[in-house]
RNA sequence: CGCGGGGUAGAGCAGCCAGGUAGCUCGUCGGGCUCAUAACCCGGAGGUCGCGAGGUUCGAAUCCCGCCCCCGCAACCA
């Protein structure tokens, strides 16, 4: 009986086309599978969209098209990404599909049958054309964030789920799993930012299993909102069709209801996979992954996935990918110019474990021409053209050994289990580094054995036919290897030395190998000044598509409403950073006054170059205050996409305190 | 004084937990080779291992203390 291995991706938002960093999650996960299933594992690799919300039924009235419609589009353009990526999933579950549906339904009403859910009131600030409620601390000076108008203190019922009823189970089982969540210095920051009260931040894992099993410990997590009422796009809860499955529940529970679970009566697949085995996510959703996810799974009376692995993100050049800028890089825009194999390999070869990694058309380029022409494709050609030179495209084990055979085989047989502990902690650039040492070393006993000069002497026939195998069994085992990761390359190089592929049970090889006649060039290098035409035609149609300015459009006021705004021209006069926070405080004069004023743009502006700039404060806006201080004003600033702060000034010298009309 | 991670050659990283010649990939310079995709192989240069003429030790990148800087999460960004 094969052991199973149930892997799961998130599942994609479909508001729009996902970029390379939401590709990587794929093809990530889809190495590690594909690594499995030829370990033997009996591998169910899962992944999806989320296609419910506010956001979706938004884009599809814009388009004028149905909800349907439009998720219907987005759907299959992500499918078609994944599967031009060669990522091998078993199941493509979308949100909508009908047995999800079905399933959330009767997930929400057992859950509310058995008291876990309750209904009440939701009371705040409520901003009726946005359908919206905001917490006070939400609101944007008193008034919706979102539109900038007034809002109005209301109430309106909603679901709850009790949250905290679970909160000592949760905490015990992420202190005595280790492993549950990954990497593990992400643990820490869910147990102090959402799970345990303030005053147990800081004390010792048995510190806080001691607690628990006093009964002492406190939590802070509070319950949570899991119905929505203010958009009709999502799962009606059954027993009240006024009220739509908040978004987690609907989403997380993919991972139970993709395998067959039903409240009532789950399959024998179900049965089977869960608990999963990995939930790969991004960083960004492990507040979810780790604490409510698990807390419905209690509720529901099922195990805990073993690892939720939170994988960091791509970057461009060390920036966010923005549209506007033209930066965003797509899977399908690269595999264009680099090939598949070339962009899978350089996405697991680049992101470490832990941390961001960074991504640019020069990397890649770089990446491509020293690691996949160079070490690996050249490799290939060269052993491949010698087969055929000195034998005719045939080399066979012969007993002809020499002395550095003994470590080159070494390499070759450890090679396997090297990777596999990597894989088996999911390092999957680790893995990658393990198997190109095969291919350097590889080339390096080319060196060693000089092949050229045997065959000029018909007495070293036999020696020449051993170097040439050993080479090319390295290159059989190294393909074989290669598979999960770069599965076209991999059967192109067993095509190029006429080997066939095998699980990972054995690595006995052939003893005689039959290259091909007509060897290929498996990567051509690439100029960078080549494909610069290219990637600029790219970043051009990107820029005309973002078209920012028709987004973000905010709802007509009046000019009374405009002329109650107070902005003045002033000078700052002095300037200091306010300490852990992003915050600068200056003081500026606004002609007979000195006002205090705080503003964000300690990330943008340094308190030296701040000093003596001329700007534009609103001066009507209630005071406030922030890490102890007074803000008597607003500093005007323009906001570029990427969120790059920018002041602004008057553009002739007129005096402080002047006004703006 | 919120929590956590990090600062090692031009770039990107490993080494630190279990102190003992500072390592890998790319780049760069020189050499070799000619089977191969200006490739491959070898060698060199390049590092005060963030700072403290700090502590422990025969010995510190590694352990301890203090400080500075960066990043993530949270908060905050009126």
């Amino acid at each position: 009986m094969k052991e199973k291995f149930y892997l799961t991706t998130a599942i994609t938002y479909t508001s729009g086309k996902p970029h390379i960093g939401n590709s990587y999650e794929s093809i990530f996960s889809d190495a590690i599978c594909r690594f499995k299933r030829k370990q033997g594992y009996d591998v169910f690799f899962m992944t999806g969209t989320d296609e419910h919300g506010l956001k979706v039924e938004q884009k599809a009235a814009e388009k004028g098209v149905t909800c349907r419609q439009f998720v219907d589009g987005v759907a299959g353009e992500i499918k078609r990404l994944w599967d031009l990526m060669d990522v091998s999933y078993d199941k493509f579950i979308r949100t909508t599909d009908d047995y999800h549906e079905k399933a959330v339904q009767k997930i929400f009403t057992k859950l509310y049958n058995q008291g876990d859910i309750y209904k009440d009131s939701y009371e705040g600030l409520y901003c009726t054309p946005c359908e919206s409620f905001w917490t006070a601390s939400q609101l944007k000076d008193g008034k919706c964030p979102d539109c900038g108008r007034e809002v109005k203190p209301a109430k309106e019922e909603a679901y709850f789920f009790k949250m905290g009823k679970y909160a000592d189970r949760l905490v015990r089982h992420i202190l005595t799993h280790p492993k549950f969540i990954q990497p593990v210095s992400r643990k820490n920051e869910m147990m102090n930012n959402f799970l345990i009260a303030d005053e147990f931040i800081g004390k010792s894992d048995s510190e806080l299993l001691a607690a628990l099993d006093g009964g002492k410990l406190k939590h802070k997590l509070q319950d949570l909102c899991v119905s929505r009422s203010t958009f009709k796009w999502g799962v009606p809860v059954e027993f009240d069709s006024r009220h739509v499955v908040y978004v987690w529940l609907d989403a997380l529970t993919n991972y139970i209801t993709g395998i067959g679970y039903d409240p009532e009566a789950s399959n024998e697949q179900f049965n089977k996979l869960w608990p999963a085995n990995v939930h790969v996510i991004g960083k960004d959703i492990l507040r979810f992954h780790t604490i409510y996810w698990p807390i419905f799974l209690m509720a529901l009376g099922l195990e805990l996935p073993e690892c939720v692995l939170g994988h960091p993100w791509l970057l461009q050049g060390g920036d966010k990918m923005s549209k506007s800028k033209g930066n965003v890089l797509y899977a399908d825009d690269l595999a264009n110019i680099f090939g598949v194999d070339a962009v899978r390999y350089f996405v697991l070869h680049e992101m470490p474990y832990a941390d961001d990694g960074i991504i640019t058309w020069e990397l890649i380029c770089d990446r491509v021409n020293s690691d996949l022409a160079n070490t690996l494709g050249n490799l290939v050609k060269r052993t491949v053209s010698m087969t055929n030179q000195y034998f005719g495209g045939r080399a066979e084990k012969t007993d002809a050994t020499e002395q550095p055979d003994g470590d080159f085989e070494n390499t070759i047989s450890s090679t396997y289990p090297r990777v596999a502990e990597k894989m088996s902690e999911y390092k999957v650039c680790d893995a990658l580094d393990c198997l190109w040492s095969l291919f350097r070393r590889a080339n390096k006993y080319i060196d060693e054995t000089t092949p050229w000069l045997l065959a000029k002497d018909e007495g070293k026939k036999d020696r020449l036919s051993n170097v040439l195998y050993n080479l090319l069994r390295a290159l059989d085992v190294g393909a074989n290897l290669l598979k999960p990761f770069m599965p076209q390359t991999a059967d192109k190089i067993l095509n190029e030395i006429g080997a066939t592929e095998r699980n990972f049970e054995s690595f006995e090889t052939a003893a005689v190998y039959t290259v091909t006649q007509t060897p290929q060039t498996l990567f051509e290098r690439i100029k960078f000044e080549d494909i610069r035409g290219a990637i600029e035609k790219i970043e051009e149609k990107q820029r005309m598509e973002a078209a920012p300015v028709d987004e973000n459009r905010k709802p007509e006021i009046s000019i009374d409403d405009f002329a109650n705004v107070e902005m003045r021209v002033g000078t700052v006069v002095a300037c200091e950073a306010v300490k852990k926070s992003k915050l600068l405080h200056e003081t500026v004069s606004i002609g007979n006054r000195r006002i205090s004023v705080l503003s964000g743009i300690a990330k943008h502006y340094t308190p030296e170059e701040m000093v003596g700039k001329r700007v534009i404060v609103v001066t009507n806006l209630p005071p406030r205050e922030m890490k102890g201080l007074k803000s008597e004003g607003m500093i005007v600033c323009a906001e570029a996409p990427d969120g790059t702060l920018s002041i602004v000034s008057p553009e002739k010298d007129v005096p402080d305190g002047s006004l703006l009309s």
